[in-house]
DNA sequence: CATATTATTCACCAATAGTGAACAACGATG
DNA sequence: CATCGTTGTTCACTATTGGTGAATAATATG
């Protein structure tokens, strides 16, 4: 027996005092519905109705229960129904992490626009340049490098590319010296970033030429912010996202060298856990996020 | 999908935190309850578990569908038990329509005790010799003489036979003579008891002889107790069952004739909706009929 | 690093839900 | 009162479905 179908069955023979009637609204035939209730009443060893040939009542013990099974179909239709609004609205809490830098250069000039335009959208921002277990902690959508990625069940939709730049402060340089190719910078101090993969092995193409340097520095840290703070205290050189370093490079606090050669991408991607049945918060902050880091 | 399975997987997943130890309490595999999480999905529309390999965490929504869902299983629960009293003990209200002569002559008495033995038991007795309408009176049980029953689909319970007598008063007698032979009742004023069938003609057997008569009379009357009334006062004789004159006999207020004939005998039935799930209530009552009646 | 466990998917099959048809019974109608 | 239409039941039948074992990918653990 499907009990919910019997239950609403049992309800409109109840509701309508038929079971032809009962049918008729259900789109049951007579025999599933005399079946029905007879499956039901033999589940509660108890009689609900008391019919004969034409004519049907409900018993004492049918009323009771009645009442009951109205109440619980009610309230399981108001719980389907409950889910609606977050299906129709962007609604409830959006649990997010990204990374520091990304985020505070990118994004967060944008989200106080993106919140406006959905009033009942609360949105939990964690900076986090960790790799961060979305299941685990409870995230609905993390943006993450390329490095970076992890669960091949989660669904990675790349954002957009951050170009890098090798740069120092001038003072670094008048200190240490230009260097002139990549083999150079074995004589360098080199600040890493270490949340990066393969930190301390930096990668430089020229057309078809491919040059892979070892490298090594007295500071390695997990924090581009920290990471720019040394390069503009003269510390060292390091490899750093153009946007970060932006408007520093404008001023000349800092000045790029190697231009000539290439530095490889990193790829931003926004981690979530499926495309199907995809919440609708989630869907709204991604598109939103891809615009706003200009992800075609 | 059956939705209260899926709805109870749903359930034990959330509170167990495991679609593995959901299945090993409900009895279910693996597959069954990735089956039928699935599918409550699709039915909604909405991701209500978050889960990659090895891990899971509800969704927003899911918390949200999970407090509902479980007030919803508890009620239907609830609804469920709540017939089981009426199931261990004889309760609620039993409708009960029975003839009135009958009963107050063999029930009445005992029926104080009955309700004793059943203090959660309320009886509804409606005095009422006519053939009344189970279902559409509302009626958990008729009792009927053999004359008055009706729908096939109904369940009789023999409980007992009724004797019946052709008798007068003394002095109705010393008016219009003693009948010796039956044909003689054409001629006497014969009280009918218009409830019963063929209630103008009397049949008489002695041996192997059976006699038919067509009686008339000037008094009609749907009451055995008014018939029992006019005897008393001489107006005529008629046909009554033994037990409702027994005192009468006795005392000589009325006095029997043709008593080498025999008269046909009224069967009293139990008449109830149907034997499976019939209510406890029902069933003692039944029970307790058949004992005060001596039906073996 | 090997092993055990988790959650998913799929082809398969036993179980099941709904049905049409036949039926008995009865209410409405002429 | 006879006839007709409708009700509720039952049953053999069939399309649908729910659960499963096995295979799989992924991951936690020792």
């Amino acid at each position: 027996m499907d009990r919910l179908t019997a239950l609403n069955v049992f309800r409109h023979v109840a509701e309508l005092q038929s079971f032809a009637e009962a049918g008729r609204r259900l789109g049951l035939s007579p025999a599933a519905i005399s079946k029905n209730i007879a499956e039901l009443e033999r589940h509660l060893s108890c009689r609900l109705i008391h019919r004969t040939t034409r004519r049907m009542a409900l018993t004492e013990e049918g009323r009771l229960y009645y009442r009951q099974v109205a109440q619980v179909l009610d309230d399981l239709d108001e719980a389907d129904r409950s889910l609606f609004p977050m299906q129709a609205t962007p609604s409830g809490v959006l649990r997010v992490s990204a990374p520091t830098t990304v985020t505070l250069k990118l994004l967060s000039p944008a989200i106080p626009r993106f919140l406006a335009q959905y009033p009942q959208l609360t949105l939990e921002l964690d900076l986090d340049d960790r790799r961060v277990d979305l299941v685990k902690e409870g995230y609905d959508l993390a943006i993450r490098g390329s490095d970076r990625l992890e669960d091949s069940s989660l669904i990675a939709r790349k954002l957009t590319s951050l170009e890098h730049v090798l740069c120092g402060s001038p003072a670094y340089f008048q200190g240490a010296g230009i260097p002139t190719r990549p083999a150079d910078l074995a004589r360098h101090n080199c600040i890493q970033f270490s949340l990066s993969s393969h930190s301390d092995f930096w990668e430089f193409s020229r057309g078809s030429e491919r040059i892979g340097v070892s490298i090594d520095g007295r500071y390695k840290v997990g924090s581009s912010l920290a990471v720019r703070d040394a390069l503009l205290a003269g510390f060292g050189l390091s490899v750093i996202p153009r946007v970060y370093v932006e408007d520093d490079l404008l001023s000349g606090a800092v000045v790029p060298v190697l231009t000539e050669w290439s530095l490889p991408l990193t790829e931003v991607y926004a981690v979530y856990g499926s495309r199907v049945h995809l919440a609708l918060k989630v869907r709204v902050f991604l598109d939103f996020v891809s615009r706003a880091l200009g992800g075609q």
